[in-house]
DNA sequence: TGACCTGTCAAACAAATGTTTTAATTATTT
DNA sequence: AAATAATTAAAACATTTGTTTGACAGGTCA
């Protein structure tokens, strides 16, 4: 089996990748402390020494599963995708709120990148810092010109803020409690492509209905 | 025997209480799993073996902890407090937020009420089955009969579970996505009542202005 | 008082788990 | 082809941690 490049290299990388795939499905599904490497490597058909191995251990395995999976959502779903930049703001808003939910629901490989962002919030390690700089708040500047152009309104004016929170609180809901809705309401939760359509144009509307009727403006700005 | 209050006994209540408050501090800073039955003891001055002898085993004591902090919670701030049931659902609804959100921003010995459960829904114990069913369902049905006032549809029509969820998505949201919140806009994380009752008075108006607006029946009921 | 219950304590136990070690296997180079 | 480096594999190691055990102290009640 003469490889023409470099067959160790190619097993390093192979081995490498399988324990990132692996630990991003363990690390998402049990949380940092309840994934075990035994469970990882059994996952990723490796030996259990191949952590150790490869990563050093099993804290810098997270780091880079961490950096894997945002690669991997950010390449499956591109900040500026499907969004055009003369569409009218209610146009904006609709395509923010169901591609934001879209990424929430993915199922596939990069499903667990949500829930991994989900334990950052909860217990934030040194990798919360750039991925709020890198990827949410690009996001989030974003979110805040739609807002603005909806009010009518400076993009420093204290509505905007608050009507952008109210907007993402709605989209990061089942992000964070699925668990309980699952438990209350197991046939609420979005499944399907068109579940998942439902839901943004309810956000949709709830949002721009309250942010059509013009608020107060608010005692003091930002 | 006969035990009424007598040393034996109440030193048995208060070894009792000081682990459902040692296991509420410790919990809540390091999660169920990175807590060690020996840090909680040592907190609450106890031995090792205490929390085998009162609750039986960790998991056991982790559940009475939740029913402890989510109990002291309501009682602090009651759902709807003390509106008599007379009152506007406009009323209602935003005393209903405004305790929601007292009970989350709470300083002092509850505290960790908000941030266990929050731990409760990335990782979910076996403990969060019974807290939805005995603490969380009743709310939920509370405030199904708001909405469902403010909307002036029967119960089950499913704009009364859309609206509701909106509502209670805006008052979770600083609850699970403080770390973000905190490193994009530090200024905006409220931190006085009176910075939590604008918070409040935001929520309750984007939330009434949507729903008085009388969106379109969905097509299908639940 | 003396049997008896209850709660506390220190020590030990047993299981799980991250990590290391050492040998075997495979690939690359000379 | 032989030597060397790289990767994998199996077992052992060391630590942590939930739990149990058995002794002991304090109080109760016959």
């Amino acid at each position: 089996m003469k490889t023409r490049s470099h067959p160790a290299v190619r097993n390093h990388d192979e081995t490498r990748r399988q324990l990132l795939e692996a630990g991003g499905a363990v690390f998402a599904e049990m949380g940092f402390r309840d994934a075990t490497v035994r469970e990882i490597c059994r996952v990723a058909k490796a030996n259990i020494a191949a952590v150790n191995y490869h990563f050093g251990d099993k804290d810098s395995l997270y780091l880079e599963v961490l950096r894997y999976a945002h690669g991997k959502a950010l390449e499956k779903y591109p900040p500026l995708q499907g969004l055009p930049e003369s569409a009218p703001p209610e146009k904006k808003l609709r395509a923010f709120i169901h591609s934001f939910l879209l990424r929430i629901f993915d199922k596939g490989p990069t499903s667990w990148h949500g829930k991994l962002i989900s334990r950052e919030m909860i217990e934030p390690t040194g990798a919360l810092d750039s991925l709020v700089e890198e990827r949410i708040r690009p996001m989030s500047n974003q979110l805040w010109k739609i807002v603005a152009g909806i009010l009518d309104c400076p993009l420093n004016d204290r509505r905007v803020w608050m009507c952008s929170f109210s907007v993402v609180s709605q989209c990061v809901f089942f992000h964070h409690c699925r668990p309980v809705v699952a438990r209350l309401f197991p046939k609420q939760l979005p499944h399907d492509p068109a579940s998942i359509e439902r839901l943004a144009e309810h956000i949709t509307t709830f949002s721009l209905a309250a942010m059509k009727s013009r608020p107060a403006r608010s005692a003091t700005k930002r």
